[in-house]
DNA sequence: CTAGATGATTCTGC
DNA sequence: GCAGAATCATCTAG
C-alpha cells in the first residue's frame, strides 16, 4: 500500500501548481520517474532497480492493476468534454480583425485603413499617425506572436515531460492510454488558460492603440474650404427641405471627398445650428443665395433658356432675407 | 490662452 | 432608422 501511495504521489508531484513559468526541469530529479538523462540519487536508482527485479514484482503489479480498474470506474464519470470557449473565440476574432493574428501582411494595413476610414479622415491626411499606428500595432502583434511561440513551446515541452513519465510509471504500475491521453487534455486547458490571459491583454492594448490613435474626435479635422463651400451651396439652394437623399449624398460626398456619413452628420448640425439661430447665418445664407442665382443666370444664358428659377425656396426652414440687420 | 466654430457622438422621440 | 437636440473634443482666429 505504501508503494501505491509512493507512486501515486509521484505522479501528483510532477504536477505545477502554478504557472508554466514557474515550472523547472530542475525539479525532475525530486520526482518519482526519470526522463532521459535525468540524474536521480544513486540509492533511489537502486532502490527502483531492486523493486523492478522483485520475484514478487508480476504479482504486486497484478494486485495494483485490480485497484485500477475499480478507480478507473469512479473516474470515468468525470470525464469532461470541452467545447470551444466562447470567450476564446471572441478573442481570436477581435485578434483577427486587428491584424494581431493571421496573416502576416496586408491585416493590419487594413485594419488601419478601415479604422482610418470610420474615423471619417480623408485616405490620405495623417498618413505620418497611421504609419505610427501601424508600426505600433505591428509591435503588439511581434509581442503577441513570440508569447505566443513561448507558451506552445513550454506547453509541447511539459506535455512531453509529463508523457515520458507517464510511460516510465507505467513499467511499474498500469497506465492506460486513455489516462494519458486525459493528462495531455488537462494539461492543454491548462496551457489554453494561460494563452487567453495573453489573448485578453493583446486585444486591451490594441484598444487603447485604437483609442488613443484613431479616435475620431481626436482626428477631428475641418473639412477644406471647397467641401464647405458645396455643401453649403447645397443647403442655401434647398432651404425649403435640407434633406439630401441618399444619391444627394454620394454625390455631395464624392464632390467634398468625405464619407456619406459625413455629409449626413454636416447636414444634422447644419439645419440644428441655422434653426436655433437664424440671424446669425443670415450674411452667409445671403452669400450663398445669390452665389447660386449667379450661377443659374449663368447657366440659363448659356443654354439660353431663361425659364427656371434660381432657388427652388417655398416653405420649410426660414428663408433668409435681404434685410441688412439680419432679421426675419 | 480663450472664445467661438465645427465635426462627431450620444440620447431621445417618432 | 432617421432627425433633432445636447454634448463632447478638437480646431482656429485673434
Amino acid at each position: 500500500m505504501s508503494i501505491l501511495r509512493l507512486l501515486d504521489l509521484s505522479v501528483v508531484r510532477c504536477w505545477p501548481e502554478e504557472a508554466p513559468a514557474q515550472w523547472t526541469p530542475q525539479r525532475e530529479g525530486e520526482l518519482g520517474g526519470s526522463t532521459a538523462g535525468c540524474a536521480l540519487p544513486l540509492n533511489f536508482q537502486h532502490r527502483k532497480h531492486a523493486l523492478n527485479c522483485h520475484r514478487m514484482k508480476p504479482a504486486l503489479f497484478s494486485v495494483l492493476c485490480e485497484i485500477k480498474e475499480k478507480t478507473v470506474l469512479s473516474i470515468r464519470g468525470v470525464q469532461e468534454e470541452d467545447p470551444p470557449d466562447p470567450q476564446i473565440m471572441r478573442l481570436d476574432n477581435m485578434l483577427l480583425a486587428e491584424g494581431v493574428s493571421g496573416p502576416e501582411k496586408g491585416g493590419g494595413s487594413a485594419a488601419a485603413a478601415a479604422a482610418a476610414a470610420a474615423a471619417g479622415g480623408s485616405p490620405n491626411d495623417g498618413s505620418i499617425e497611421h504609419s505610427d499606428y501601424r508600426a505600433k500595432l505591428a509591435q503588439i502583434r511581434q509581442i503577441y506572436h513570440s508569447e505566443l511561440e513561448k507558451y506552445e513551446q513550454a506547453c509541447s515541452e511539459f506535455t512531453n515531460h509529463v508523457m515520458n513519465l507517464l510511460r516510465e510509471q507505467s513499467r511499474t504500475r498500469p497506465i492506460s492510454p486513455k489516462e494519458i491521453e486525459r493528462m495531455v487534455a488537462i494539461i492543454h486547458r491548462k496551457f489554453s488558460s494561460i494563452q487567453m490571459q495573453l489573448k485578453q491583454s493583446t486585444c486591451e492594448a490594441v484598444m487603447i492603440l485604437r483609442s488613443r490613435f484613431l479616435d475620431a474626435r481626436r482626428k477631428r479635422r475641418n473639412f477644406n474650404k471647397q467641401a464647405t463651400e458645396v455643401l453649403n451651396e447645397y443647403f442655401y439652394s434647398h432651404l425649403s427641405n435640407p434633406y439630401p437623399s441618399e444619391e444627394a449624398k454620394e454625390e455631395l460626398a464624392k464632390k467634398c471627398a468625405i464619407t456619406v456619413s459625413q455629409v449626413s452628420n454636416w447636414f444634422g448640425n447644419k439645419r440644428i445650428r441655422y434653426k436655433k439661430n437664424i440671424g446669425k447665418f443670415q450674411e452667409e445664407a445671403n452669400l450663398y443665395a445669390v452665389k447660386t442665382a449667379v450661377d443659374a443666370a449663368n447657366v440659363s444664358a448659356q443654354a439660353s433658356q431663361a425659364n427656371s428659377p434660381a432657388t427652388p425656396n417655398s416653405g420649410g426652414y426660414p428663408a433668409p432675407c435681404y434685410t441688412p440687420d439680419g432679421r426675419l
